[in-house]
DNA sequence: AGTTACTGCAACCCTTTAGTTGCAGTAACT
DNA sequence: AGTTACTGCAACTAAAGGGTTGCAGTAACT
């Protein structure tokens, strides 16, 4: 998984209303008309939300009857956490090595 | 760690630019200006990137001589990773519980 | 003391995005 | 078959965000 993929995931993540959507879904799978009867938004604004969700796999579509419902991918965020900490110890890593380096060690 | 302090820093994260100031920063501590230099966007739209990441908590400053340092803070990065892990582990955790009532299991 | 080089602030532009309203389409249930 | 309820699309507004240029301040090196 590159940053290029993980961008969008982070970007999806920096929107309060978009967590909102995130922990109703933890709750259970819901249609986007459901959602918009639990939050302080409109359906439309929320089909928004759930598109970019969508598009950074955070959540996946089911059709149910008429309606659309969303499932929410945990397995997703733990994943994108992982490289998440890959990341942070490399740099760790890095810097304390230039840091030893600097002081002659 | 709540969300509310965790948003801001998936908000600083999902921006490719400010990957390329952390990337840079990787590589050892720098300046706005030196930063400048490595990038190709001028110094005040970089110390407006710097702004947002220190806010996030995911660089700190320091002094050396008459320039403005900035460094990576990895833990900080590892630290959110933790809390995202747990939050997605959660959510799978109550939806298969969720599909196990449903099955009436 | 004078110059240099780095930071800080302000104003501005353009694009993106979060949100709205309104309407058309269409698939389910009775 | 008719109604209901959910989705999809379009147009629009307002605010935020990424980027720029220009200038003032100031602390450090010679």
């Amino acid at each position: 998984m590159t940053t290029s993929t993980l961008v969008p995931v982070f970007a999806a993540l920096g929107d309060e209303t978009r967590w909102s959507i995130l922990a109703a879904l933890g709750e259970g799978d819901a249609s986007a008309s459901a959602l918009a009867g639990r939050l302080p938004v409109t359906r439309q604004a929320i089909a928004k939300h759930l598109a970019v969700l969508q598009e950074a796999g955070l959540v996946e579509s089911l059709r149910v009857g008429r309606e659309l419902r969303y499932r929410v991918l945990g397995s997703q965020l733990s994943e994108t956490a992982r490289n998440l900490d890959r990341i942070g110890a490399e740099w760790d890593r890095r810097l304390s090595t230039i840091k030893q380096i600097a002081e002659g060690l």
